[in-house]
DNA sequence: ATTTATCGCTAACGTATGTTAGTTTGTTAT
DNA sequence: ATAACAAACTAACATACGTTAGCGATAAAT
């Protein structure tokens, strides 16, 4: 009987949920079932109740995670004392390098949380509107320091956001350049956009 | 009985796709029943089958539809004797519309292809690829004529392309600025990150 | 060495899904 | 009015899915 390996203090469900990102990423939440996911676990797919309590809390696990991990970044950088552009730049910097690193992870949080329900669901909307209005809010304070070019923050936390997740393809393709030239642009463009003049 | 109701000359098919393309949005193509669909159309489920051959019939028809506008859109710009950055202009803007006004259409073509299958999914593939070279080499030209930041060209395709679909966002949301607010915003940001200086 | 808890297996249940077959109703043309 | 066609219906199919129950095997604790 082929037990499920965990190598260094990694839990049997962490592998699981895991196995679970690559799969969700693959296929969508929907598509991809428990059968597959326990092939890629190598066992039956009975077994995987062992460990966990539903194929939902899989995906709770996922967007829940990834989005701690946003929501504690952002506090430390609102505390920092330091111009609002370098507080937008160190927050896309973390997202470009939680794309790059921990791909499967955002990229399920971000396509697939519609398929939580609720109470999860309302609650993961929630820290998410939450975040972007506090990263609106630091844009704003920006502008009103004449700092930032005067554009309509909450349009402008949009694009930013989602011109990060284009990262995907990037991740996916073969000839790709390096993670830190892909940062170096997506900060060009981005950032640059922002700033006043020309 | 109750029929299809079709104004305008308007087929029931093309009735059945544009409802098929707000159930792929809200739920996704896997997530959405032909019986929703049917419930939706106002219709039995087995009803639908007198007028598509398939649920991924739908599927074809909104991906296929999309990306043949984005296609035609830029064989017609490159052809115009402007500067890059125009052409780039032009063509964001046109995102930005398309964005807009068939919302469902190219939210689903974006985000649910993959459930495409052989031989359309190869062929949805490579149209995609096709477009962003094209596009990508445009920038390129742009650059070689000084006209834009040296910055890597494919990358900034992904970049402008995925900050556009931000406008997802924007669509659902309550409290909105007005579409050309939306649009100059989005010009600003982004075009101003490709020109040089500061 | 024996007990105990952990983990995997087989079998199966209930439900939902895409789709087909065959029939009936409504519309259009002669 | 009637024939012919389009489009709806009911019923059912095969399959796939998430999940549970119950049992055997392995590892951990005594």
């Amino acid at each position: 009987m082929a037990r499920i390996k965990t190598d260094n203090n990694v839990s049997r469900k962490e592998v699981i949920v895991a196995k679970a990102a690559i799969l969700f990423r693959e296929k969508g939440f929907k598509a991809a079932s428990m059968r597959d996911l326990a092939e890629s676990v190598g066992v039956e797919a009975a077994s995987l109740y062992n460990h966990i309590k539903s194929k939902t809390e899989l995906l709770h696990e996922l967007c829940f995670g990834v989005a701690n991990r946003f929501m504690q970044k952002i506090e430390e950088v609102e505390q920092e004392m330091i111009p609002a552009g370098e507080k937008i730049e160190k927050l896309l910097r973390f997202h470009i390098t939680e794309m790059i690193h921990h791909y499967e992870d955002v990229y399920v949080s971000d396509r697939e949380w519609k398929h939580l329900s609720d109470p999860y669901l309302s609650n993961f909307q929630n820290q998410r509107r939450i975040y972007r209005k506090r990263f609106a809010a630091i844009i704003e304070a920006g502008i009103r320091a004449g700092e930032i070019e005067p554009i309509d923050a909450p349009t402008a936390v949009l694009i930013l956001l989602h011109a990060i997740s284009g990262i995907e393809s990037w991740h996916r393709s073969k000839q790709k350049i390096s993670a830190e030239a892909l940062e170096t642009n997506m900060i060009t463009i981005l950032v640059g956009g922002l700033y006043p003049g020309k």
